[in-house]
DNA sequence: CAGAAAGAGTTCGGTGACCGAACTTTTACG
DNA sequence: CGTAAAAGTTCGGTCACCGAACTCTTTCTG
């Protein structure tokens, strides 16, 4: 199924997999859905990312399976999307990016902009994604992204993305109020 | 320090890691360097990239500290890339996404089309960096990468890169002999 | 030593992806 | 009924990417 931007002739993995996720923005999105944004406004506020490729994206991620949409539950005429078994298959890969990003890039000198701690226990889970607590690895699910010392405070013009995520928040549940979820 | 294509006002360690490793091309250009490609013919022989883009990607690449770029050690005159230890911090990344493509977009029925092994023991390793056999957490020079039931032979026109990937190697060990590995 | 070959990029014209702003359409609210 | 919001679509301009050819230096070969 090669995508008009493909990587031709390479036996590899990677490759393949870059011809779905390997596109500019397209990881972003993919974290915010992690983070539990859902609607199309939601994403384009939050990446400034143009609308016509956002679009494109999210369509591209929903022809791959990657991204499901479907109407609001709770019976709102609103469009979600949502990440389907194989996009929850990406956390580690987009986990090891961002702690990678966060190691040779960091904020400041004050710590990490944001950690991931283990719901059951509150623990932080290390970067092969086991609770440093219980010893267990936690599927994404299971995870709360919280801010870290690192992440500047959100100002008065934030979007309400940026808002939310100044408080602890559940991996996969809805970031902002829906018709299903008020 | 925002490269030519940045993603702005994002308080996200996953942006910054983009900046350096989000651009088409960057990420096979890594995976080969792990597997141990050095020189920039082999790059480009085994890419199919463009070489005005490998000389951008390496440039790039070492102007951020991921690959050293230096002259081939025991006397030669040709330019060798090898990763730094910032680069190699990039291997969890690049292994996930690796382990993403061959679960949900794999060759046929056969099987990975590469394994990686621990090559104290040579029990495979699982998608979270750690020996299936002694249970350790093993770093990239310590992985072989060997070809796996899925992988095509390689036909007799295969590249050298190609051709010498058919059989087990460690990474980061030069897959391709040098004057100072003959 | 002369000529050919190899290695490492650079140059260049053409194409397509990306950008940002404006526009359309549909549904909800007052 | 008029307005607002949400979800895209359209459009012109710019920039990254493509692929082929070219340059320049170093190394091999007769």
């Amino acid at each position: 199924m090669p995508l008009p931007r493909d990587y031709r002739g390479q036996s590899c993995s990677l490759a393949r997999a870059m011809e779905v996720v390997g596109e500019r923005w397209t990881l972003l999105i993919l974290r915010d859905a992690f983070y539990g944004v859902r609607r199309f406004g939601e994403f384009a506020a939050h990446l400034a990312v143009p609308r016509s490729v956002l679009a494109e994206r999210l369509a591209g991620l929903t022809g791959a399976g990657v991204l499901d949409r479907r109407r609001e539950p709770g019976g709102g005429r609103r469009e979600v999307y949502a990440l389907t078994e194989k996009g929850l298959g990406l956390w580690p890969a987009v986990r090891a990016l961002t702690d990678w990003g966060e190691a040779h890039h960091p904020a400041n000198g004050d710590g990490p902009r944001r950690v991931f701690l283990h719901h059951a226990d509150g623990a932080p889970t290390g970067p092969d994604g086991h609770c440093s607590g219980c010893g267990a690895a936690v599927p994404p699910g299971d995870l709360l992204v919280a801010p870290g010392p690192g992440l500047p405070p959100p100002g008065d013009d934030a979007d309400p993305v940026t808002a939310a995520l100044a408080r602890p928040h559940r991996l996969l549940t809805p970031l902002l109020p829906t018709r299903g979820t008020p």
